[in-house]
DNA sequence: CTGGGGAGGGGGCCC
DNA sequence: CGGGCCCCCTCCCCA
């Protein structure tokens, strides 16, 4: 008995001996399948992500190429020795507005309320969504820009000063932007500094600044669950968590830019969260846009830009003006400044945004053509996604050239960047200056820089960055006309018209021509005999 | 030239 | 105080 306890003590041990080698076994080929299997992936994402890059810069290679042919439209459209600047959608539903206004936007995948990372990023060129910025500058702008303004036209490719190169710098080794002190390397960032340069940008930054560094720097919050099941419908997030309710810029802006935020706290954002970015560059000599990703981030989504071609540069063939609109700013000349947008993307559209950080650079590179920033920085896709107005990023620069022209807005706005920052208005535009009383204003007003239109429509394809003219052009399909003329039959969706109409009855004329006395009913129509008959815009 | 349709931007008010 | 909404002014386009 004794002997037979004794065997199976054995035996238990033999049992328990063979066991734990079968587990040591088993664990190890788990390690070593695991390790296989976690080769194999990383090797597929970059593949992956080869392919996106690839993709992307074959899209941008495409949209440059009909920016291009767009500029060469708008060169004849332009007027010279005047400036001008639109901002205006125009022609969707009529078809006509491809391209028009050059404004392309990267399209975020269907079915994804977010952006992640390796996602491919579309570029949505067709949708009709234009914003145009069109600056024409009047020839003795031209000339006040000194020889290294050269007056061309957009051949662009075939010029290596005009190629496109996007290439992967390591984080914060953008030359032209200054590292971020306390990024993390556990938090990796990527940045996307796509620029590009145009002669006549170079000569309004040689009258405006002459270095001037860009960064955008995004605080990014933890990711939150993205709780819009139908982003297209809703709302947008509005108004900034209270603490980081104002933009805060600084860095070497324009005087304008320096003195409206000077008292706004000037809290640097160090970018300690995790953001996506990318840094792009341009190198002629490696025109198939090589957009690298710097950094493999997290597994978590990012929420991205749609990188909508915004600036767009065309020079007057006569040299008379320029014509910016929205894709492309070329730069020639031995020294031209070169736009480096550092973004750090990635902001959580379930907690907005805290704060921007914004400061201008401008480095001297020759051969270098980027896009304008608000390429770069114009990421978030206003169709698709319904973002929050906070996702909105942009330029100062732009807006320094735009508002500085811009008679037409400056009326709108109530004077403009100048006349915002006050307690009553303290948030402040982060891509023009203008103050507002609440950050949702900013934020709504902000898309007229960003192009985002969160707010689309049902039955067409009409998008809208504000919900009140959705609900206004959805009286197009319903056919209600709530305004009803008191004095004959006709009946109107918009409130204005009424009133327009209300003229025929009245013989009112409000507007008189200075020049011959006659009088008009409407302003544009004012402004239309001025132009034919006395040449005055 | 006139009138209407429709859209963009912004201010104000109410909850 | 923020969000939503309404309204106004303005503009462009077209018939």
């Amino acid at each position: 008995m004794a002997n037979c306890i004794v065997f199976h003590t054995q035996i238990a041990s033999i049992m328990e001996v063979l066991a734990n080698a079968a587990v040591a076994e088993i664990c190890k080929l788990v390690d070593d399948d695991y390790a296989v299997f976690r080769l194999e992936i990383t090797q597929s994402q970059k593949e992956n992500r080869a392919l996106r890059r690839k993709l992307q810069l074959q899209e941008l290679k495409v949209s440059r190429e009909r920016a291009e042919g767009t500029m060469r439209e708008r060169v004849l459209a332009s007027r010279p020795r005047s400036v001008k600047i639109l901002d205006r959608y125009r022609g969707m539903a009529r078809g006509d507005g491809h391209l028009t206004g050059g404004h392309r936007s990267f399209v975020k995948p269907a079915g994804h309320n977010t952006w992640r990372d390796d996602q491919p990023i579309t570029v949505d060129e067709g949708s009709g969504t234009s914003t145009q910025h069109v600056i024409m500058i009047e020839s003795a702008d031209i000339e006040a820009a000194g020889p290294g303004f050269k007056q061309e036209r957009s051949e662009g490719e075939e010029d290596p000063r005009h190629s496109i190169d996007i290439q992967t710098v390591a984080t914060g080794g953008a030359p032209a932007a200054p590292e971020d002190p306390t990024a993390s390397p556990a938090q990796p960032r990527t940045r996307r500094s796509i620029t590009e340069v145009s002669g006549m940008l170079n000569a309004v930054l040689k009258s405006e600044t002459d270095t001037k560094t860009l960064t955008v720097t995004q605080r990014l919050l933890p990711t939150g669950s993205d709780h819009r099941s139908d982003p297209e419908r809703l709302e947008p997030l509005g108004c900034p968590p209270a603490l980081g309710s104002e933009y805060l810029l600084y860095g070497n802006l324009s005087p304008r830019t320096i003195q409206s935020h000077r008292d706004s706290g000037d809290v640097l954002e160090t970018g300690n969260n995790p953001s996506c970015s990318y840094t792009t560059e341009m190198d002629p000599d490696n025109m198939p846009l090589g957009l690298e990703r710097q950094t493999d981030l997290p597994t978590r989504d990012w929420n991205r830009y749609s990188s909508s071609v915004y600036s767009e540069g065309c020079l007057d063939k006569k040299g008379e003006g320029l014509v910016v609109g929205e894709v492309t700013v070329k730069v020639e000349g031995d020294a031209p400044p070169t736009w480096n947008a550092d973004s750090h993307l990635g902001d959580e559209l379930s907690q907005g945004r805290d704060f921007l950080d914004y400061s201008e650079s401008l480095e001297t590179n020759t051969n270098v053509v980027t896009h304008s920033p608000l390429h770069a920085l114009r990421h978030h896709d206003p169709v698709s996604t319904s973002m929050g107005p906070s996702d909105s990023h942009g330029h100062v620069f732009f807006d320094q050239v735009l508002n500085s022209n811009n008679r037409a807005r400056a009326q709108t706005q109530g004077g403009g960047a100048t006349s915002g920052y006050s307690k009553e208005k303290r948030f402040l535009c982060m891509f023009c200056n203008k103050g507002f009383s609440c950050s949702q204003k900013v934020e709504r007003h902000q898309r007229v820089h960003t192009g985002e239109k969160p707010f689309s429509c049902t039955q067409c394809d009409m998008r809208f960055a504000q919900a009140g003219h959705l609900k206004r052009h959805q009286r197009v399909h319903t056919g209600e006309k709530p305004y009803n003329c008191t004095q004959c039959d006709m009946r109107f969706a918009q409130a204005g018209d009424l009133k327009r109409h209300q003229r025929v009855h009245t013989g009112e004329k409000p507007y008189s021509c200075p020049q011959c006395e006659k009088r008009f009913s409407e302003r544009s129509y004012l402004r239309i005999h001025q132009q034919k008959n006395h040449s005055t815009l």
